[in-house]
DNA sequence: GACGGGGCTGGAACGCCGTTCCAATGTCCA
DNA sequence: TGGACATTGGAACGGCGTTCCAGCCCCGTC
């Protein structure tokens, strides 16, 4: 009772890395970030779950790979701008955009962004900032709020596409930011008066507006205190 | 061979949701996010995995029950001061030094900002902005640069505590920036000027201050827009 | 004092996961 | 022609979150 069948005759496109990753993002793209799994990958690229480990360490390794060709291929596509100040608010919508589009990634950009190609992405904001004219001494402190502020927003971004998702699948962005500002306007007035005060303003926003509009605020920030006004 | 054995004569301290809550934060804190399981919780509570059923939801209520004691000690303790400012620099340090001490609730302060306690933390920095002089129609995009960046620090915080246990439990926070210095350190210049170029501050940095920096940051680029110079 | 129902308990079991193991296979070279 | 070896994929392991349910204790009722 212990022979086992063996049917293969030698897949005609053999597995790889490329084409591991590659299935790990359509999964995820798909299924979202719970849909990754190795059984299902398995079963999607017509193997057992044992032959990917032949290729992958794990699934970190495998997660982090999938982060890094979509943040690759946003850094690849994010335009130089005139000014300092447009190519980050560039390379800063690449990686907003990427999250929009993937929001797997969100929470794993955060896992090592002293990593490529994140690292990558920051070495292009970084030498945007020397040309902004920030010095020397206050390069790391500058670039360590960019960094901050622009993972936070990836990662509030992948929190609201999970809540979204898990509340009401079918259901588009404006219901779920709509529910959420009933919520805000519902709130206790003597609690929450500020709260109540802004729903308004969560019901009308857009993300990608206020995204680019916190980074401009951080860039004012930092060029009041480092920058030429000339320079921005 | 189908009889159970029952031993219990009622429980001395009844289980509790408050009760559960508390131990699993005890796990978390000594265990990592990982330690928090439903078998180990329900060893340390001496009981079944079924019994914390009957309280708890599921373990997404129990981590979130978990973030939100933590978050609402924390703004119990932060101090209130001399000028919106300063308000706000105290709220922000005390979710820091939350995530600084429970790492684990890095991930999931994202998780659900609509909602109590962070809402509470929010509305408090949200009114210090009215107080700052902030115009209503601007009040939503200051407070989300804020938010986004007080979430992308705790987030950032916490990969790197999982990364440092991760990589080497045995070292200190020091050891694992200084690893991380050496490796930007050894960048290909051609590639990485930048990033080489700041090695040495990221060795020298104290996450702290740069923390309250990068609200210092904020808060310029938000007053410089639409406060009056003299209400900072 | 008997008793019955419901709040509460906790151990067993289910299905799924990441991962490991390894017999079987295809390929290639001596 | 026959090994060595890279590669495959199914089975199995241990552990997870969760569900199920038999049993216990307490309390109200008669």
């Amino acid at each position: 009772m212990a022979t086992r069948t063996r049917r293969t005759e030698r897949r005609e496109k053999p597995l790889s890395r490329e084409r591991i990753v590659e299935a790990a993002i359509e999964l995820l793209d798909t299924a979202g970030e719970g849909g990754l799994t190795f059984r299902a990958l398995a079963e999607r690229l017509a193997t057992g779950p044992g032959a990917i480990y032949w290729h992958v360490a794990g699934k970190d390794e495998l997660l982090t790979a999938a982060t890094d060709v979509i943040v690759a291929e946003a850094m690849a596509a994010a335009p130089s701008g005139a000014t300092p100040r447009e190519t980050i608010r560039g390379l800063a919508l690449a990686v907003f955009d990427a999250v929009d589009g993937h929001p797997w990634i969100g929470g794993d950009l955060s896992r090592a962004p002293a990593r490529s190609p994140m690292l990558r992405v920051f070495e292009r904001i970084g030498r945007q900032l020397q040309a902004l004219g920030v010095p020397h001494a206050a390069q790391f402190t500058a670039l360590s709020a960019l960094q901050s502020y622009i993972l936070g927003t990836g990662g509030l971004n992948a929190a609201n596409a999970r809540a979204q998702h898990q509340r009401d699948p079918g259901t588009d962005r404006s219901d779920f930011i709509n529910a959420a500002a009933d919520d805000w306007a519902s709130l206790d007035p003597d609690e929450y008066p500020f709260t109540r005060g802004i729903a308004e303003q969560l019901r009308a926003h857009d993300d990608r507006v206020e995204f680019v509009a916190g980074i401009d605020i951080i860039l004012d920030g930092i060029t009041a205190r480092w920058a030429p006004p000339v320079g921005g």
